[in-house]
RNA sequence: GGGCCCGUAGUCGAAUGGUCAAGACGUCUGCCUUACACGCAGAAGACCGCCGGUUCGAUUCCGGCCGGGCCCACCA
């Protein structure tokens, strides 16, 4: 017997036992056809947010759809455990002074935590992975796999080392990939500074900047070829303030005129802009600052660290008379994602993988997958339209899959690990030769990968590339890819990017992808905001059968949305409404034997053709909705259906042939609990993927004794359409609701309880003969004496 | 500057080339009707952003404009 809905005490009891079935075990010698999904490994940062919640829910929609439909799901789920996060909070408790290995234990010993903590997290959303292939990219075995795709490409010379300036974080003092910058925008000064020539008569020319600190820098400054007003200084020189040294005046087409002056000093490296011009005009470079942003060749303010360099040497100019004014400037400066911190470009010695050359594969690949919703393939052709530069895969961090490399410290040789020999630790263990070709000693690689190049290899860790060759051609390509549209830049593009240099073949068939979830009041949930929800609460006070109905509300495709409360409400609601109707159908359906039916023989009557015509069409219009991940869809027709459809209008109907059988007759009953247990079976089964806790329970109280299937996550799909659309009961049904309506609104006027009788109703209608297979319903479920019908346009008239 | 998404009752939000444009929240009025008052019934509330075009007919298709959001590029 159903007793009350609890889900603290339901929901955690069937995570349980499917797990212990194995309800969710991907059989590699199934003969069914293989979904294979490649999901997001989650950052480890020890608590799941409702970004997550809400794309893991879709994921795991379809994961539990597919297993129905009959496939051998592939489901893994992993974690991205390695990043700069982790390393500062470990720093922050234990401390920087650990040594490398020390620090790295303590990372993993933290990680470890987290992980068993989101775990937890996931599980009791729900969420049905097969944990069995669960992996985390800390771990040896990940960074064998890593360092072994890292040599492949190496040998390919699609991995070199090199000097290259490249985006840098003094801060975080590591190389970032152009991928991990953001924009933000700031008011700065615009400073005019007396730059002295004996080119013109005035002595100095005036030149705009907003980087004094980098005068030590300035190589060159430059005019537009242009420009009337200097077209005379070309090829002078000019004395840069404080410093002294000499630099050309030249000319290049980038220059904007109308900004500033029009005339702008070239440091290496002010912005990109100054790289490009470093290259095209052949410039020297100058080392202008260390990896923390302390300046370098900068005289008496060597050694100060950027931000301090500015203010000190505007007065220093101010001192000197060189500066001529300043100006407020608004301007977007390049961030870190990670730390928020303005990024510098300086020349370093770092590791690439070769992106260039490589765009149209990308581009070409990424179509012939399936991008749902359409529209997000056009972020990653975007984005692929604009790679200027190599992908820059080393970062100066200790908690990171190590490169698998040595350099000879005399000739500079790069000497790689040995493949039988991975994972390698270059910093603790031996190279694979004793001396280098030239006789110089062996150095150890220290710099550590940048987490994309572990998570761009997801879909051929999972599928055991070079390890198990037919689960590799079983689980590869994945035919889902689902992931955040933050993200597409990253994982989307460098994951096609190395599957397709490593394998030749594009990792996944579909890609799906999800929007973010905001704050209520629509802005971005962040902890300095205070405005953080997290999904632990939800879950204690709505279910997690509420939030994963909440997340198929909202995952309105690649669109952010902001969270609603009332939302998640209506969601708790309608299990409660699922519940307590449920509670009804099992009681109803005493004695009912389903297998002794013959459904050929049974007396429906038109609200129950009706009812069942429904059903079939949901059927075809869910099937049709799952295959496109339209969640949405899903969840609000089965709500409308089931509450208002269901529930308000044909329980009711229905109820005096069930409560009287002795009056309407058996066979009439049986009818009715015949429809009744075909309309909740199926739309357990067609609300299953997303609310599995309460449905599985509801089967295994009402339908698992009389199903072939004990466990609803084992049943099958319904059969798609068994019957076409019953025209004639659908009018017949509609008829009847808008002939209760009108005899409900007559008793709301008059103030009467609903269950009060009224003497008669008379029904005019277009097909009288319609109002016939109804009429029973009509006194019955309106309490009508007497029902009364004729021809005509549709009226109804009640008389008390 | 380039690309993408969006603009529907007080709020959130579907669908649709053509009968009274879903549903939810909120509001108002009744009703504790043997599953549910976390419920049921009823009511009020929308010139479907603005202007043109295509069409017999447009909220729906096309163009422009206005407004909101996102991504990318540039910014000395």
């Amino acid at each position: 017997m159903l007793g009350d809905w609890k889900p603290k005490e339901i929901e955690p009891k069937w995570q349980k036992k499917w797990e212990e079935d194995g309800a969710h075990a991907f059989d590699p010698a199934s003969k069914k056809p293989v979904f294979s999904m490649d999901t997001p490994p989650p950052f480890t940062s020890g608590d799941l947010h409702m970004g997550h919640v809400l794309s893991y829910a879709y994921f795991d929609f379809a994961a539990r759809y597919k297993r129905l439909r009959g496939f051998s799901v592939f489901y893994p789920q992993g974690w991205d455990c390695q990043g700069f996060p982790t390393e500062v909070k470990v720093e922050s408790k234990f401390g920087k002074k650990l040594p490398p290995e020390e620090f790295r234990a303590k990372c993993v010993e933290w990680t470890e935590e987290f992980i068993a903590r989101m775990k937890g997290q996931m599980v009791a959303i729900g969420f049905s992975p097969d944990w069995r292939h669960e992996y985390k990219t800390m771990s040896p075995a990940y960074h064998r796999k890593v360092q072994l795709s890292l040599l492949k490409m190496h040998e390919d010379g699609l991995v070199y080392c090199g000097e290259h300036p490249v985006f840098w974080c003094p801060y975080c003092a590591s190389a970032i990939a152009k991928a991990e910058t953001e924009e933000e925008e700031r008011t700065a000064d615009l400073n005019y500074l007396k730059f002295e020539t004996d080119a013109v008569k005035e002595g100095f020319i005036a030149i705009a900047t907003t980087r004094p600190e980098l005068l030590h820098a300035c190589v060159a400054v430059f005019v537009n070829p242009g420009d009337e007003r200097y077209a005379g200084l070309v090829g002078k020189t000019v004395k840069v303030p404080v410093y002294g040294q000499k630099v050309s005046i030249l000319t290049d087409a980038d220059v904007d005129p109308a900004f500033g002056t029009g005339i702008v000093m070239m440091c290496t490296f002010g912005d990109k802009q100054d790289v490009v011009w470093t290259y095209r005009h052949n410039l020297p470079v100058i080392q202008s600052m260390d990896v923390y942003g302390r300046l370098l060749n900068a005289g008496e303010f060597s050694g100060v660290k950027i931000g301090e360099a500015k203010s000190r040497l505007v007065e220093r100019l101010k001192e000197c008379g060189l500066l001529i004014k300043q100006e407020k400037l608004q301007q977007v400066v390049k961030t870190h994602d990670r730390c928020k911190k303005p990024i510098e470009l300086i020349t370093s010695r770092q590791w690439f993988c070769k992106l260039k050359g490589f765009e149209e594969s990308i581009k070409k690949a990424a179509r012939e997958m399936r991008w749902v919703p359409e529209f997000t393939l056009q972020h990653l052709i975007d984005w692929a339209n604009y790679i200027e530069w190599d992908w820059v895969i080393s970062r100066d961090r200790v908690f990171g899959t190590p490169l698998p490399f040595w350099h000879c410290r005399k000739c500079g040789q790069v000497v790689r690990a040995k493949e039988e020999s991975l994972p390698v630790y270059p910093l603790k263990d031996k190279p694979p030769i004793a001396k280098c070709a030239c006789g110089g000693e062996l150095e150890g690689e220290k710099a550590t990968c940048d987490c994309w190049v572990d998570s761009s290899i997801s879909p051929l860790i999972v599928s055991k590339w070079t390890e198990d060759e037919r689960f590799h051609s079983l689980t590869y390509p994945a035919t889902l890819r689902p992931q955040g549209t933050e993200i597409i830049r990253t994982w989307a593009f460098y994951t096609i990017y190395r599957c397709l240099m490593l394998t030749g073949k594009p990792p996944f068939k579909e890609v799906l992808v999800n929007g973010m979830v905001l704050a209520p009041d629509g802005k971005k949930m962040s902890k300095s905001l205070g405005n953080v929800i997290p999904p632990d609460k939800l879950i204690g006070e709505y279910s997690a059968d509420a939030v994963r109905q909440w997340a198929a509300l909202s995952g309105a495709f690649a669109r952010d949305k902001p969270f609603s409360y009332k939302d998640i409400k209506y969601c708790k609601s309608f299990i409660l409404k699922l519940w307590n109707a449920s509670k009804l159908v099992e009681k109803s359906l005493e004695g009912f034997d389903s297998a002794r039916v013959d459904a050929k023989k049974l007396k429906l009557r038109a609200v129950d053709r009706w009812m069942l015509s429904r059903m079939d069409e949901l059927v075809k219009q869910n099937t049709a909705n799952y295959d496109n991940y339209d969640y949405f869809a899903i969840i609000t027709s089965m709500q409308d259906f089931f509450w208002h459809e269901f529930c308000d209008y044909y329980l009711e109907e229905a109820k005096h042939r069930l409560y009287q059988p002795e009056k309407f007759g058996e066979e009439s009953r049986l009818a009715a609990q015949y429809t009744l247990y075909a309309v909740l079976l199926d739309t357990l089964k067609m609300l299953f993927p997303i609310l599995p806790h309460a449905s599985e329970e509801i089967y295994g109280e009402v339908f698992a004794s009389r199903e072939k299937t004990r466990l609803l996550a084992k049943s099958a799909w319904p059969e798609v359409a068994k019957q076409g659309r019953d025209e004639e009961a659908v009018k017949a049904a509609l008829l009847l609701n808008s002939i209760l309506s009108e005899i409900r609104r007559f008793k709301a006027e008059k103030k009467m309880a609903l269950n009060a009788e009224v003497a008669c109703v008379k029904v005019s209608a277009p097909e009288e003969g319609l109002v016939a297979l109804v009429e029973e319903e009509v006194r019955e479920a309106g309490k009508a004496g007497k029902v009364e019908v004729c021809g005509g346009e549709f009226k109804v008239e009640v008389v008390a």
